[in-house]
DNA sequence: ATATTTGCAAATCGTTTGCATCACC
DNA sequence: GGTGATGCAAACGATTTGCAAATAT
């Protein structure tokens, strides 16, 4: 089943309707392929829907997991929540700025280890990795031999 | 060195002055002994110091990595930077909100290794845990005994 | 003495809310 | 027909800014 079919099950299931604005937040999460600033979201305001409707479906969509906030620097990004894109974590290129997805069993074992050894259940974890790309270091290798 | 007197030797380094707001900030996050929220500081507001100097005051405290900020649920927090606190993550109770520094090279080491096989080089990297601390551990399993 | 920082007030920005209208089931 | 969602405009809270007065070095 493709991604807008699952959106509509989702919605329909909790008796919500498939609207334009929420079609519209939608499409360009799944567009976006990596996670995207609350202001570029609303920045579709005028253009294709109202403002407010645009805070109101993204807060909907948070409260059903479709959303999912990522905390890192530069403050709050918005993603496809698990059941969407699966459980990941991300490294971001300082230069570039682009985010790739990272997935590492044994990270998440030892999150959980360290957890578990502190005393606590674990409920959930997050990291984030920052660093520069392969890209933004063969260019800026390049610069350094051609100067 | 005190914490205090190596403020007053950051400062004076910048050609900035010891005055009464940054004082003031500096003491709370030290007091505070995990990260606070932004507003917990301008909430000094009116007592002791302007707002618009508190704003400023953790303005700069960040450009001089005096103050950084934690990035998790919940929006941004503060906290003293690595050159005071030291390097450290974090591990948070769901329950009672309270949070625990946690260090743990084995995971540093992992993020890094994770980082450089997708041919990226580390600059920085951060995690968060979220769980159930062994005191709300203990008092969820002594209701559910009682009750 | 003088350059910096403060405190105040006004301006600005991002976000939320009330309500009448419109659209879906 | 009735509920839910939208768009608009007004309200709200948080943050920033200009400027004269106060302060630290």
């Amino acid at each position: 089943m493709n991604l807008e079919s699952r959106l509509e099950k989702l919605l329909k299931q909790h008796g919500l309707r498939i609207t334009r604005p929420r079609q519209l937040v939608f499409e360009f999460l799944i567009n976006a392929k990596e996670p995207v600033k609350l202001r570029q979201v609303i920045a579709l305001h005028g253009v294709w829907a109202d403002r407010a409707s645009l805070y109101r479906t993204v807060k909907l969509f948070q409260e059903l997991g479709i959303i999912k906030e990522v905390h890192r620097s530069g403050g709050a990004w918005l993603e496809l929540g698990e059941t969407f894109s699966g459980h990941h974590h991300h490294i971001t290129c300082s230069g570039c700025g682009i985010t790739q997805n990272v997935t590492s069993a044994k990270v998440e074992a030892q999150l959980d280890e360290i957890a578990r050894q502190a005393g606590y259940s674990v409920i959930d974890h997050q990291f984030e990795i920052t660093g520069c790309c392969p890209d933004c270091l063969a260019l800026a290798a390049s610069k350094q031999v051609s100067a």
